[in-house]
DNA sequence: TCAAAAGTGTTTCCCATACACCCATGC
DNA sequence: GCATGGGTGTATGGGAAACACTTTTGA
């Protein structure tokens, strides 16, 4: 439930008490509040992949949506609101979750007027399961692949065009991509997408950022730069154990408040 | 008013224009939404101001705060309240408005659950001016100093300690001038804060990177980028024209979408 | 002619990039 | 032994930083 600070401080005149006890918080008309979520993950052939759920009901009835809902009214914040809509959907609670922008045009839901916080969620490499959907929605993790006309959608047969769908999610979609791929560069959200953050070879992290950027990285020179910008500065730590296939690669470890979600 | 692109596009059926004929709207409990703006500027000392009000009314009565308003429902989006509420606060309506984040903890207003979108403002030197504030708000541009425990905004005799601003509005403002400090070395940021746009010289450019970094920069090196990054590109043209108190200096136009907000 | 600000040239050094090469393992 | 991926060393070029210098104006 609400919780304020500025209530418990003990610091209120009787007036101002007065005051807020007649206070009408319906003077004004409200709009509806939902937290969408872009979850981004990365499957075993290294291809970004997105979370998309198939509308059970009105509006846009039958389409691929971004899986959201309405923020729960003086008992969360938006943000925790993501947070439960993601693991609802996924059951992943140790992901990345990263406010992206507030979409709250008048017009885009027909319903009413909802004014939507996005959030970019960055899932473990092997952790997202499709959940079987029930009669109100339908869950399926899509490949992110271009054609000439833009964003499609893939998984198994089924192809999505991103102007099929709902609302004004792919502008939102594009956004949450074209974020990532500027943030990767010099912030850490390539661990996010790590199968074991507490196991890593350096070449897996360099997948990853190969995977986003679409495009081949020179194993020596990614190599030095990870070496500098989280070994020598502690925020990764060499394990003294080796894996991988061929020749075993040394393993990392992510100790650290590296994965901190600064607000 | 509303304006749905769903439906005008006339693709419904039916069964869904009952749906959404007899949706209610008010089924579930909803939050107020607010804008409230971080108003950014340099006076004539070069020096990082902000516009803040102090609040007439509870709660927080007698205390500064940002300037903010609710959005109206159906009717505009949290930017164009934003910049509805920029304008009757200031008069300027060529500023920078930028989305910052969304606040939205159930406790952060003490009258009801309150999500507050945040902007960011850059409003060009000397543009700013106080209004006359009536008895519902006072407005003071404030310059932003810091000493041992933070922040503290000063006007002629007032001194206000950004701990005892209104609300949450301590973070929202550290935030703002921290995002703005990062951006402002790879974007266009401070182009904004110019007195004039259309015919500005480079030492201008410099003094104000100057007060958001807090820092001197070389001459030479801050041209050279100049030259480069805009000259060349074409974003921005030499007048020929000079102007400045000792040897005069080239002047330059703004031309371009330079300054294009996106979204 | 002097101070102040505009504007130029040059040197240095770092570091991202490119690329050639060696190493450890499974088969 | 050889294919495969892991890991290393080094040469090079471009650009940021530092700084010494010249030019143009007002007073």
């Amino acid at each position: 439930m609400r919780d304020s600070e500025y209530l418990r401080s003990g610091q209120i005149s009787q007036e101002e008490r007065e005051f807020l006890e007649q206070y009408d918080p319906d003077r004004y008309k409200k709009p509806s509040v939902t937290a969408d979520v872009v979850t981004l993950t990365v499957n075993e052939e290294d291809q970004l992949c997105i979370l998309l759920i198939r509308r059970g009901g009105f509006p846009y009835k039958g389409k691929w949506a971004l899986p959201g809902g309405f923020m729960e009214v003086d008992a969360e914040s938006v943000t925790q609101a993501a947070k439960r809509e993601l693991f609802e959907e996924t059951g992943v609670k140790d992901a990345s979750l990263r406010q992206l922008y507030t979409f709250s045009d008048p017009g885009r839901d027909p319903r009413m007027h909802v004014v939507s916080v996005a959030y970019t969620a960055l899932i473990p490499k092997g952790s997202l399961k499709v959940r079987a959907g029930d009669d109100a929605w339908e869950a399926e993790v899509f490949k992110i692949t271009y054609d000439v006309d833009g964003i499609v959608f893939q998984s198994g047969a089924t192809q999505v065009r991103e102007e099929n769908l709902a609302f004004d999610h792919k502008q939102i979609i594009r956004m949450a991509i074209k974020r990532l791929r500027s943030r990767i560069k010099y912030e850490p959200d390539a661990f996010w997408l790590l199968r074991n953050k507490k196991e890593f070879a350096i070449s897996e992290l360099k997948a990853i950022h190969e995977t986003i950027l679409n495009e081949k990285l020179d194993t020596a020179n990614f190599r030095k730069a990870f070496l500098r910008d989280y070994v020598e500065t502690g925020k990764v730590k060499p394990l003294n154990k080796k894996g991988g296939a061929k020749r075993p690669a040394m393993l990392y470890d992510m100790t650290q408040d590296l994965l901190e979600e600064e607000i």
